[in-house]
RNA sequence: GCGCCCGUAGCUCAACCGGAUAGAGCAACGGCCUUCUAAGCCGUAGGUUGCAGGUUCGAGCCCUGCCGGGCGCGCCA
């Protein structure tokens, strides 16, 4: 995981709190225990080393992670076991020796050997319970890093073409890109969101010509629309606008526009080269007024996806056009820069980059001999475009499909002179909707919906978004319609809301009955909280701040996703077996403070996630 | 054919990046409602991590080969 690195070794020895590596600007609360149990190993080691029991050249990296079985206590360190060979020694002896030369520490309960060496450590109740004030005082920015001291990230995603609404292949990539960036953002890093407008190119004078020709038909009556057209209705409501907007103005003779067109595919010739001659038909008869047409179409559309987007809880800073990486001249300068450097080359007329010097299969055209840049070019000049504008590093998050472009766009970044190391793609793989245990056919023709608005509008935009990230981006996924819509514990947002409401359900019941919640007699009195479910709950709170880094920096919302419904499944645990509105003042409140942090926790979560977290269902 | 992703309980998926006895949820089976939301909880059962080797104190994870699935291999966007 490149990038974000800026580690910088004080001790003699290094020590690795488990993973995500780097980022030592975050300090999370809950990673802190971790580093003191390492620095106290650490002190042990040296201890050992002044006393001749290890040698003095060893390189340590130490090691302290979460414990799977709690009856491992808290935290856990393998050292013994990487030292055990430098040491020429019993892992287990020597597990023993560094336990003993332990620094005593009053967070610091007791230590256990276990198991091949591993040195097992269990933190005090004291210790563990000050998670509780630290969620209550820090409320929302729980588990946030400092915003803004980070690095600069862009993150650009879903950027559809904007030749007709999104469908559910986009709304995965729209709730994933959505979702990362607001926990990068929670990770302190300094987050752009972008969208990439194709608004060049043929799809979209496709595009152009397929709401004219509806035009047309609104004002001649029916007429043959080309096989590779745009068929959607949606072109029929652009066509309809601009007819409402511009009158007749863009009125031209029929029979002219298709005078002479090569035939299309159903009357037995090329539907691409049908519809190319209209293309240039249209250009031709309306002139200037094309670029009216064409407009019309990318507006709609644009706008369109963009209010999509944002009911999706998917907010933008940068709506980036390709069609400005020509008009402002950073295509021709990228293929300058290459032809300097060069990596360019000309063969039967057309321009070639090599991108086989830098891993590529072969090498690819960036301009045809027609003059044309490609597609590609553009791929070049906007990457390069992203790293002049600063970016530290830029994250694109592509549908499946696309991962063939990954090296090709890498090897243009570095033949620009830019480490590839800095673009990380993601890939997103695509989600098979199942409704009645049946996979619903994804194509325009059946009656069943295919856009992202019709999912938001039946399963709801919080199902939609939580279901979406649950797995991870690179595994296929089944979306289950039915599980998504359930209001019943099967559904896990349902279940995660349903635990947030139950503890506001909890203080407002305490409410009616005249009483309220004191914090303060809670806080201090949470070593009343003795019971497995408790201590339990304690723990799955404490491990919040860490998830978050560890989601955000390796790019994996899924881990909230699973972390949220765990810790719901704690609370339900825990409220089914202990009653909390009871006489007994201290224990009340008690209970309700450790309620309060854990409803402050699914809140967090829940909110970078995109979903709500209801007060009441 | 080449490249990338993947293969874990009947199903959908985890597994803190090499750690201890591989975990959840569905589905199945058995319990729990005069009690703050049963929209919930408890318990039982379920595995040779696709197969075969290798690396090491230790492998679902790393390496090699095979089997199976997905995607990609345009002067398309």
């Amino acid at each position: 995981m490149p990038g974000f690195s800026e580690s910088s070794p004080a001790m003699s020895t290094s020590i690795e709190v488990d993973s995500p590596p780097g980022n030592t600007h975050i300090h999370p609360q809950g990673r802190l225990m971790k580093e003191l149990i390492a620095q106290l190993i650490d002190s042990a080691l040296q201890t050992l080393v002044a006393d001749g029991t290890l040698p003095a050249d060893i390189q340590p990296k130490i090691m302290v992670e979460n414990t799977r079985d709690k009856a491992h206590g808290d935290f856990a360190s393998n050292i013994a076991l990487t030292l055990a060979k430098p040491a020429r020694c019993n892992p287990r002896e020597l597990a023993q020796k560094l336990c003993d030369a332990l620094p005593a520490s009053n967070s610091l309960a007791k230590t256990e050997i276990a198991g091949p060496g591993f040195i097992n450590f269990f933190i005090t109740q004291a210790s563990a319970y000050a998670v509780i004030g630290d969620i209550l005082a820090q409320g929302d920015q729980f588990g946030r890093a400092e915003a803004g001291k980070g690095p600069r990230v862009q993150v650009e995603f879903v950027s559809a073409n904007p030749t007709g609404p999104l469908h559910v292949g986009h709304g995965r990539g729209a709730a994933y890109g959505a979702t990362v960036s607001d926990l990068l953002e929670a990770a302190g890093i300094n987050v752009e969101r972008e969208y990439y407008v194709n608004d060049a190119g043929r799809q979209m004078n496709i595009l152009a010509v397929s709401v004219w020709l509806r035009y047309l038909e609104l004002l001649n009556g029916e007429l043959t629309f080309p096989a590779n057209g745009y068929q959607g209705h949606y072109i029929r409501d652009i066509a309809h606008d601009l007819e409402k907007s511009h009158g007749d103005r863009l009125q031209r003779p029929v029979a002219d526009v298709f005078a002479d067109i090569p035939a299309d595919e159903p009357a037995g010739g090329d539907k691409e080269k049908h519809i190319d001659g209209l293309i240039d038909r249209a250009r031709e008869l309306l002139g200037e007024d094309y670029d009216l047409v064409f407009d019309a179409g990318l507006n709609a559309i644009l706008s369109d996806i963009r209010e999509d987007l944002g009911e999706f809880g998917a907010d933008y800073q940068e709506w980036f056009s390709e069609r400005s990486l020509t008009s402002n001249g950073d295509v021709e300068k990228a293929l300058q820069m290459l032809e300097e450097k060069g990596f360019l080359y000309e063969e039967e007329g057309n321009i070639w980059f090599r991108s086989t010097e830098f891993g590529d299969d072969k090498d690819r055209v960036v301009k045809r001999a027609n003059g044309q840049t490609t597609y590609f070019a553009s791929d070049i000049a906007y990457h390069m475009n992203k790293f002049e504008r600063g970016f530290d590093q830029v994250i694109n998050i592509w549908g499946a499909d696309h991962h063939g472009y990954i090296t090709r766009v890498k090897a243009a970044i570095q033949a620009l002179g830019y480490d590839p190391e800095r673009l990380i793609v993601k890939l997103v793989q695509f989600a098979i909707l199942y409704r009645g245990g049946e996979r619903v056919q994804m194509s325009t023709r059946s009656g069943s919906f295919v856009t992202l608005r019709e999912l938001r509008e039946e399963v709801g935009a919080d199902a939609c978004r939580f279901f979406y990230v649950t797995r991870k981006a690179d595994q296929h996924m089944d979306f289950d319609l039915d599980l998504a819509k359930s209001e019943t514990k099967d559904n896990p947002v349902f279940y995660i809301q349903y635990a947030h409401a139950r503890v506001c359900s909890v203080l407002r019941k305490l409410e009616e009955q005249g009483n309220a919640w004191a914090q303060d007699e809670g806080l201090q009195n949470l070593t009343r909280l003795d019971t497995e479910a408790e201590k339990d709950l304690v723990t799955t709170l404490s491990k919040y701040p860490e998830l978050l880094q560890s989601a955000a920096l390796n790019y994996e919302p899924h881990l909230l996703a699973n972390y949220l419904r765990d810790l719901a499944g704690d609370f339900h645990t825990y409220y089914n077996a202990h009653k909390m509105l009871i006489d007994d003042a201290e224990l009340r409140n008690a209970r309700l403070t450790l309620s309060a942090a854990v409803r402050q926790v699914l809140a967090n979560g829940l909110k970078l996630l995109g979903v709500s977290a209801p007060e009441q269902m």
